[in-house]
Parts: structure tokens; C-alpha cells; sequence
DNA sequence: GAACTAACATAATCAAGCC
DNA sequence: GGCTTGATTATGTTAGTTC
């Protein structure tokens, strides 16, 4: 049943090695079996992806997005009718079998991470053959990569634009332990009290940086955050925000690791010592004005992404159907609400993306 | 040009498996 | 139990296709 239909047309960026995957066009006789299939269970484990891989000839890896894509279509249009979403039901199907042991081909991933963090279709194609590993779980693992070895590797994506991932070159080598202070996220905290840094290349000295991928994520320089909150401690040349989960990890230092109760999240044995990003624990930007000299030693966990914060594949500029959710209405029982997110509902919580506009291409 | 949608990005989380 | 890391989710943006 050769139904995939791809297009002829040019793929200037995938011959630069940077392009996105071909689109796959789903003949109507297969949307109709994913439907079928979707008003079952939107929700299908890797055994029914499998079987629908077989039935409509659609790669594995197409029919998890496709299903991904069908819940967010679904999700918001029972939103915008305030219908409530079944969300998951009968017995929890089964995950992929995880992948074994890679170790033989991370290096050649990890040469390949450090020259790009974002490798198109055709890179990613490339480092399949050559690892012997599916595409699809390269294109994961370069994925959990970024988010887990933020200062690592290459470029920035292509589609940022100005924006930076990691200061050129990747981020700096964090600081002495002895002498951190933490920027403060603005976006997460209330009323953000400094100026933005713009994002805009060559704005951002060295060490600097934005948030990961696209989303523009409202920072300050160490200095400035200190300046910031009054605080009077010296600013050390503090690299980036992105350091943090690493930081925790790295000198397992026990002031980050306060506030165990503050997120609760269901894996908390897992998560709460290594999801954290700098936020200043119990200083309130609104309430509690500068910081206090008991606050600096007290780290929190950052709560959940609200909703409507991009966290997509590009610009903020544009206001997505989802995004105008207020935070703290999840749809999904299994995302955590956390301690600040229930606090967490006026709206000076904009999203950063929504406050900050990144250029154009 | 608008609408639709596959592809891709993120953060957050779950969970397997190793030490 | 702590940690690493693969897999999955919700959510948002980008960009190709169709009308």
C-alpha cells in the first residue's frame, strides 16, 4: 500500500544538511485508520503504533506524531467548547521497550551533538546509518541531549534566528562553586522588576545567553540580576542559567537542594534534585521587595511550564490557538500542579514569549 | 492568502536500569 | 536510594500543501 505521497518539491535546507523531514502526506484511506484508531485510544502504546505502522504502511515514528498532533487538535477544540477531554482510558498500553545499550555509538552522537545541536533530517539520516540506531531515536536523544547538557555543543537552531542557544561556542565553564548567585527567571517569578536583555546577535556578551531553543526567555546577566534584587554579594561571572541542572548535579551542593516540598512532583525522588532551575526560593519579587540575606542560600524548584509559554520550534511572535490557556489549567492529570503553580494565575505571568519578540527571518 | 497539518521544538515527567 | 537517560506527554511554532 504505497500511499506516502511526498512531495517534489526543493529541499534547499535538507541539502544543507539542516532541512526538515519531508512532509508525509497521509492519503485519506490512512487518515481514516488513524482516526478509527485515535477515537479508541488516543493514547496507543508502541504495540498499536506497530500494528498501525503495519496496516497503513506509515513509519512508527510518523504515526506517534500524527497521534501527538490529533491530541493537541483535539485537546484545544474541546478547550474552545469547554467539553471536558476523556483523557486516558482503560489499561495504560505499554511504552517502548528502551532502547539497549548504545554506548558503542554515543560517541560518534556526541561528535556529532558537539558540532550541531540541531542536526536536520539529513544529519540525523546520516548518523542512523552509521550508528546503526533509528533515526527517530537520534532525533531523541538529541533532544533529552539539549535539555540535559545545555552548555554542550554547537550551533543554535537555524530557525531562531538571533537567538542563541548557548552563548557562541557554548556556554562558558560555570563559575567556583564558592562564588554562585543564580539569575533570576523572570518569567516565573512575579513582576519582574529589570530591564530585558534584547536578543539580538552580538547584544549578548559572551557568556550570556537565552533560553534553550527558540523560546526567548526574558534574562538578566548575573550582575544585573544581583543588582536587581539588592543584593550586595559581588556578581560573579556567572555564565548562564542554563548551568544550573548541571550545577546541582555537579557539586551536589545541599543549599540547592532545599524545598523538597515545594513541587510534588509523582517521580519526586527522581525529579526534584535535578529539574531545578535558578529561581531565588521564597523571594517573592512582589511581595517580599529585595531579597533577604536568609533567601540567598535557598533554592526552589521551578514549577511546571505554564501553559501558553512557547515552547516551541520557533518565534514567539505569533500567538498560537493554545496559547492564551492561563496557567494551572491542565488537561493532563499527570502533569504536576506544584506549589507555585497554583499561585501562579494573574497576569503579570505572561509568557516570556510574549513579551519578547524575536526577529524574523 | 488563509486554512490545515506534518514536523519540530521545548519543559516536564515517567520509568528502566545501572551503580 | 541516587543517578542517568530513553520514552512520552502537552503545548507551541514553523513551514509545506491545498484550496
Amino acid at each position: 500500500m504505497a500511499l506516502l505521497t511526498p512531495s517534489d518539491s526543493a529541499l534547499p535546507r535538507e541539502a544543507q544538511g539542516r532541512g526538515w523531514r519531508r512532509r508525509l502526506l497521509c492519503a485519506p484511506s490512512q487518515r481514516e485508520v488513524l482516526r478509527a484508531c485515535f477515537e479508541r485510544n488516543p493514547y496507543p502504546g508502541i504495540a498499536t503504533r506497530e500494528e498501525l505502522t503495519q496496516a497503513i504502511d506509515i513509519l512508527e515514528p510518523r504515526v506517534q506524531i500524527w497521534f501527538q498532533n490529533e491530541r493537541s487538535r483535539q485537546l484545544r477544540q474541546h478547550r474552545l467548547e469547554s467539553r471536558p477531554w476523556p483523557g486516558k482510558r482503560g489499561p495504560q498500553e505499554s511504552r517502548r521497550k528502551r532502547t539497549a545499550d548504545t554506548r558503542p555509538q554515543i560517541a560518534l552522537l556526541l561528535q556529532a551533538f558537539e558540532q550541531d545541536r540541531f542536526p536536520g533530517i539529513t544529519i540525523r539520516e546520516e548518523l542512523a546509518r552509521e550508528t546503526g540506531l533509528q533515526e527517530s531515536w537520534i532525533q531523541i536523544w538529541f533532544q533529552n541531549r539539549r535539555v540535559r547538557h545545555p552548555g554542550q555543543g554547537g550551533r543554535a537552531p537555524a530557525h531562531t534566528g538571533g537567538l542563541c542557544n548557548a552563548a557562541p561556542g557554548g556556554c562558558p565553564p560555570p563559575p567556583a562553586p564558592s562564588s554562585v548567585a543564580f539569575t533570576h527567571i523572570g518569567a516565573w517569578g512575579k513582576g519582574l522588576p529589570a530591564p530585558h536583555m534584547p536578543c539580538v546577535p552580538g547584544a549578548l556578551p559572551q557568556g550570556a545567553f537565552t533560553s534553550q531553543g527558540s523560546r526567548a526567555v526574558a534574562l538578566l546577566q548575573p550582575s544585573q540580576a544581583v543588582q536587581a534584587a539588592g543584593i550586595s554579594a559581588p556578581a560573579p561571572a556567572l555564565g548562564a542559567l542554563c548551568w544550573v541542572p548541571w550545577l546541582l548535579r555537579k557539586w551536589d551542593c545541599p543549599t540547592l537542594r532545599l524545598l523538597g516540598g515545594l513541587c510534588t512532583p509523582t517521580n519526586a525522588r527522581k525529579t526534584r534534585t535535578h529539574r531545578a532551575v535558578a529561581c531565588w526560593a521564597l523571594a517573592r519579587w512582589d511581595s517580599l521587595g529585595p531579597f533577604q540575606l536568609s533567601h540567598r542560600t535557598k533554592m526552589c524548584l521551578r514549577h511546571p511550564r505554564p501553559s501558553g509559554v512557547a515552547g516551541g520550534a520557533g518565534a514567539p511572535g505569533r500567538q498560537g490557538g493554545v496559547g492564551t490557556r492561563r496557567w494551572g489549567s491542565s488537561t493532563s492529570g499527570a502533569r504536576d500542579p506544584g506549589v507555585l503553580r497554583a499561585s501562579s494565575t494573574d497576569a503579570s505571568h505572561q509568557a516570556p514569549s510574549q513579551r519578547l519578540q524575536k526577529p524574523r527571518h
